[in-house]
DNA sequence: TCTGGGGTCCTAGGACCC
DNA sequence: TCTGGGGTCCTAGGACCC
């Protein structure tokens, strides 16, 4: 009787892994930060703060949470849900403050840091105890910033990510091949990261329910249903399998647009017009003070009551002109042939590689 | 309950070329 | 006339995430 060796059974004496550092209702815990009064009150950040108007929750404390308000939510029905909360605007310069000196706290860690939006980020470290290392992390944000935060560990990012929604909120959770089925197996497919209830919804047609359905379904088949790259992704997906690497290079911005949703639609094409030649040149001076020339330029019409169509126009050269920004997204304007009524106007500038 | 704004990546289909 | 197969690029849109 041999048995199994014993070195698969241990732990080398380094090892490496993935924290995932997640701010608690970060929006939200700004806004309490600086009107401590708000402390324990259901507090919905979205849109102006005008729950009388169009707009969505961008974040809702606990409290609120606890009535039924989520992100996603228009901001009409939070308040029919939730009449007593505090509604406010999203004040995006000062999260972007706080944001900086919360992911200035990580990289004062021996670690890769990759920074994910204005509060999450991924750190690789080296150890044996990470957990400590977590918890050493959430100190020193409590200090820095007053923030909570939770960390997720895994042996890789797609772990990492997924512990932290198993620990939330305020705490540490470790997710590894060891744990993963026992925890996810039994769920549905949109527990993971990258599945939404679209996929989700295919996948059931296909007779995939849960994270353990998929992760035994066969990547040929699902080839087939959704294409070669994304069908043998899903199913190391639903393993818990992912070589991604945790990058700390600066993000190099691909595109950048911007888009309004109007509190009454335009009927007269004259004010589409306008608007779309506004948009464009917010988004030229946006791209000439980054000095990144614009390749392509894409414009977005949102139809009332929400039908969504976008055409685009490339450039003759690279330009961050404003003039040629404008010019080329009037043309793609041009391109649409119905004069309905329009809610949604974007324009997006694509950079040049 | 009428559905934001900022992005990224992938896919399908047509054009074009050999 | 009737005409294969493959590669690559471009465009529009879908899906997802924070």
């Amino acid at each position: 009787m041999g048995g199994r060796p014993r070195r698969a059974e241990r732990e080398p004496v380094m090892t490496r892994w993935v924290l995932h550092v997640d701010l608690d209702q970060f929006i939200a815990a700004v806004e309490v930060l600086r009107r401590p009064e708000l402390r324990g009150r259901p507090v919905v950040v979205g849109g102006d703060g005008d729950p009388t108007e169009r707009g969505v929750v961008a974040t809702a404390s606990y409290e609120a949470r606890a009535h039924g308000v989520h992100s996603g939510l228009p901001l009409r029905t939070a308040a029919r849900r939730c009449p007593e909360a505090v509604f406010l605007p999203v004040d995006a310069d000062a999260y972007r403050a706080v944001s900086s000196r919360v992911m200035a706290t990580l990289r004062g860690f021996d670690a890769v840091v990759e920074v994910l939006g204005w509060d999450e980020a991924f750190l690789a470290v080296a150890g044996d105890d990470p957990e400590t290392t977590a918890r050493r992390i959430r100190a020193r944000i409590r200090a820095a910033t007053g923030l909570e935060c939770t960390v997720g560990i895994g042996r890789n990012k797609l772990q990492a990510k997924l512990a932290t929604g198993l620990g939330k909120p305020t705490g540490v959770f470790r997710l590894t091949h060891r744990n993963w089925f026992e925890v996810l197996g039994g769920r549905p497919t949109d527990a993971l990261w990258g599945i939404g209830a679209k996929t989700a919804r295919r996948l059931r047609a296909a007779g995939i329910a849960t994270v353990g359905d998929l992760a035994a379904a066969d990547p040929r088949a699902l080839a087939e249903r959704f294409g070669p790259a994304t069908g043998p992704w899903l199913v190391r997906l639903a393993q818990g399998r992912d070589h991604s690497p945790v990058d700390g290079a600066p993000r190099v911005p691909r595109s950048r647009g911007r888009e309004t949703t109007y509190q009454r639609d335009l009927r007269d094409w004259r004010d589409v017009r306008r608007e779309v030649a506004n948009l464009a040149r917010q988004v030229a001076g946006e791209a000439a003070a980054e000095r990144r020339p614009a390749a392509r330029v894409v414009v977005k019409v949102r139809y009332a009551p929400f039908a969504t169509r976008t055409r685009g126009r490339t450039l003759e050269a690279p330009t961050a002109e404003a003039a040629r920004i404008e010019e080329a997204a009037l043309a793609a304007l041009d391109r649409f042939t119905e004069r309905r009524p329009v809610r949604l106007l974007g324009v997006r500038a694509e950079f040049a590689r």
